[in-house]
RNA sequence: GGAAGGGUGCCGGAGUGGACGAACGGGACAGUCUCGAAAACUGUUGAGGUCUUCUGGGCCUCCGUGGGUUCGAAUCCCACCCCUUCCGCCA
């Protein structure tokens, strides 16, 4: 969330910020957080001012239940006694719009970065690097969509997916299961140079999930287990980013690095019915996800180290890319700047979205509770957080199968992935 | 799931109703001593909120979390969470 304080001393630089993003609704919120936030402040002022008068009060009944004068203890008793109602009243009503205080900030979106572009949609989100690889014309044999490859090669079974778990869950068999693993290990691999593996669990309390910023307003896009006040997670990301959670950390272990392979799980609940074929969007799939924790100056150039990071693991495999940048009013909530690569798939004729990259300053990290300390100085600063997907699986599986077909129907497996599928050099046609 | 014990500051650890934001020890930092260092001695050393006549000060909150009792709670009561050990179950 953003800093109230901010929203505080510069009301016109976060209503600007707002209308960036083209949300003119949420300036009637920021109005709404102001004013609960001044009565919130004036209903505490008037509390603790009670408070003070019963601290005080009851250190006399102390000194003169000590002093044996019981008469003269009880009654001031009683007039504390009288305040404790107040008291109880205000700090309800403090409670109460305290509450509301944070729950409006919490579906406050960050603010975007200065040199984010600006825009209404993901039709305003400019190229800023590429294209790469991509051919003037693609032969008819990559011209077939990857769905029809895989079922031709038997390496993809969404109908028994489906059998066993509902409508888009998605199942790879034989050298289409080694290929998602191989992508897995091949996208942790190249980045165990200065990233910390980390196998996190993959349910998370509320709290969590709230941290990172899919709740409250996203609740019905994660998958929820209620018995147990659990969700499962749709990206690394939350439990990546809550590891240092309520922690201080020492200036000197910025930024840190971590990476973690896990399944993530998204209820796709506005997306009903679309990309049903293949694997281009499902309820559960495969990520590697990289996360870096950094001080506020530390962010622009983690920014820049993240997103080269998975721009290289998308050019080590050979697949046409480019990279966008995503504009004000297409950015997600948590976003400051954020940027996207995207891979050329021939027989679909798209371009997918295979991986995200953003800088969240300390939007997460207040939600989080994430601080560091600078050695000699006084108190502690919020940290900024930023991650990537270093490789989602299921799309840059597609890309591959689509990518690199064959005239004989036959998938040629891409060089640098070959160590990861025991020496196979190509998934052969039937 | 059952039983027992426990959760206090950077760490260890005391504190079972009144001057406790918290003894004591350790650590860290600063100073004295020293050519320098060690040792010794002295001092300092948590976070958050809010107000302010602001390079300072006032007030409030925080002893796992949330409630309750009380004039007053680290301390008493209730619920929950987590940790340790034992039993059960289990990959």
């Amino acid at each position: 969330m953003i800093d109230i304080r901010l929203l505080r001393n510069q009301p016109d630089l976060v209503r600007t910020a707002m209308a960036r993003r083209g949300s003119p609704e949420l300036v009637a919120q920021l109005d709404e957080t102001l004013a609960l936030d001044e009565r919130a402040r004036e209903i505490v002022a008037r509390r603790d001012a009670i408070r003070a008068q019963v601290n005080d009060l009851s250190k006399q009944v102390g000194a003169l239940r000590k002093a044996g004068d019981t008469e003269q203890a009880e009654a001031i008793q009683a007039q504390s006694r009288a305040l404790g109602d107040e008291e109880r009243t205000l700090a309800a009503e403090y409670d109460d719009v305290q509450a509301k205080v944070r729950d409006l900030l919490l579906r406050i979106p960050n603010l975007p970065h200065p040199d984010a572009p600006d825009g209404a949609s993901d039709h305003d989100n400019p190229i800023v690097k590429g294209p790469f690889g991509l051919l003037d014309e693609y032969p008819e044999h990559q011209r077939v969509p990857h769905w029809e490859t895989a079922a031709a090669l038997g390496i993809l079974d969404n109908e028994r997916a489906t059998k066993i778990s509902g409508a888009m869950f998605t199942m790879q068999r034989g050298q289409g299961a080694t290929l998602a693993r191989a992508l897995c290990q091949y996208a942790l691999d190249m980045n165990a140079d200065a990233f910390e593996e980390i196998r996190p669990p993959s349910l998370v309390t509320t709290a969590t999930l709230t941290a990172t910023g899919q709740l409250p307003k996203f609740a019905d896009d994660a998958y929820a287990i209620e018995r147990d006040d659990l969700w499962a997670i749709p990206t690394a990301e939350v439990p990546l980013t809550s590891l240092y959670g309520g922690e201080v950390l020492d200036e000197t272990q910025l930024p840190v690095r971590m990476m973690a392979y896990t399944p993530c799980y998204r209820r796709e609940a506005g997306s009903a019915g679309r990309d049903t074929r293949g694997m281009l969007r499902a309820h559960e799939f495969d990520k590697v996800e990289i996360l870096a924790v950094t001080t506020p100056a530390q962010g622009a150039d983690m920014l820049v180290e993240l997103r080269d990071r998975a721009e290289r693991l998308i050019s080590g495999l050979g697949l046409p890319y480019r990279i966008i940048e995503i504009c004000t009013g297409d950015m997600g909530q948590s976003h400051h700047r954020s940027f996207d690569i995207e891979v050329y798939a021939p027989g679909c004729d798209n371009w997918l979205e295979v991986s995200s990259v953003s800088w969240f300053l300390d939007y997460q990290s207040r939600r989080a509770d994430i601080r560091f300390r600078t050695a000699g100085e006084k108190g502690t600063q919020i940290a900024n957080t930023l991650n990537g997907s270093a490789l989602a699986v299921p799309r840059v599986w597609a890309a591959i199968v689509e990518n690199y077909r064959q005239p004989d129907g036959s998938v040629t497996i891409p060089e640098i992935l070959r160590p990861y599928m025991r020496g196979a050099t190509q998934i052969p046609a039937g």
